[in-house]
DNA sequence: TATCTCATGTAAGTGGTTACATGATTGC
DNA sequence: GCAATCATGTAACCACTTACATGAGATA
């Protein structure tokens, strides 16, 4: 359901249509929330069925007609109630970690440039985001800017951390794998 | 599709029922993997169906009959396959972010109870997950450890380590949050 | 000439959640 | 007596993915 709720969070910062709606899932939430287009049209058009949100047509030329969603006075409330209602414990789903359990038992060679891989993949979005960091904020503390960049600046930091703390564990694992397997006593 | 990954790789372990699976991802799997009992239930039937377990039925006094669940040779086989197939990119879905973003549009004040509740809950996670760890490890060099072992602790420190980093993280923000808004010059 | 971007959507399938259902045994 | 545990499942619904579809203008 919480998707719903994502895009009525960014028409709270703004109109927008479906097409900006999905751009933004790539870029900014990119590293919070991800949707494909298709869940971003469908529930458009769930919402305005609630009534939380309605659109104008602004026609174009030479490119299809955008339809330019904005939130509704429900829709504002809807929101405001959502915010404060209990966070769900969020589930995990690893494919990596589940790999190397099966690895691991299936005695699978493998292990290690699955592990390489990962650690590269990850390694590049980390600079990606560390390069973002330094072109939008370059070094700034978070305090003296206005709320709004301060906590778009935040929010990019977690998912700094996130890979941080990942890779330096990653890290650890590969050279953990180094040492000999000794038979269980 | 990972599902049914996650229960053959179970299933290599050693024989189960769906009972026994679905205590798994509680337990063991739980902090990288989650799943309900129907889902558990529907899918071995699915991979019965598609020849990649078999199951006998263990009759028992006073309780129901248990179904258990073994890998069949072509079983292995998919799950050794799957292993070195390339790991799609995880999609992120994190809802206390939305809200975070949220309760900044629409201007709420109870971003600071959000954030501490959230924090009490990890800070509880990681508490738990270091009990675990010193009770089933305690203190012991990973790498002297034989490789089951090993890697169940190397599991067990990316929990660890991805909720440390949340709670610096989340820290940080409490601090941050503090600082008088000034408005975007 | 071919691909990318803009801009919208439908249809079919798979994955996941919630609710319902049964029934004996064990511990409070 | 009541709840929890053991052990299985079905049915209905909701979320999400993949593939298909259109069509003009811009860029390589």
């Amino acid at each position: 359901m919480a998707l719903r709720h994502v895009i009525l969070t960014l028409l709270e910062a703004g109109p927008a249509s479906g097409y900006d709606l999905q751009k933004a899932f790539e870029t900014e939430v990119g590293y919070f929330w991800s949707a494909s287009h298709q869940q971003v049209y469908r529930d458009l058009g769930k919402l305005a069925d609630a009534g939380l949100v309605r659109f104008s047509v602004v026609p174009q030329s030479g490119k299809p007609d955008r339809k330019v969603y904005e939130l509704t006075e429900a829709g504002r409330a809807a929101l405001l109630a959502w915010i404060e209602s209990p966070v769900p414990p969020r589930k995990l789903h690893d494919e990596f970690m589940v790999r190397l359990m099966a690895g691991e038992l299936v005695g699978s060679v493998a292990l290690r440039s699955i592990l390489r891989d990962q650690m590269a993949l990850r390694g590049a979005r980390l600079a990606e985001y560390r390069t973002i960091e330094a072109r939008h904020f370059g070094g700034v503390d978070p305090a003296s800017l206005p709320m709004m960049q301060r906590l778009a600046l935040m929010r990019l930091r977690l998912g700094i951390r996130g890979e941080e703390a990942w890779l330096d564990w990653a890290q650890e694992l590969d050279s953990v794998l180094d040492a000999p397997d000794s038979p269980p006593s």
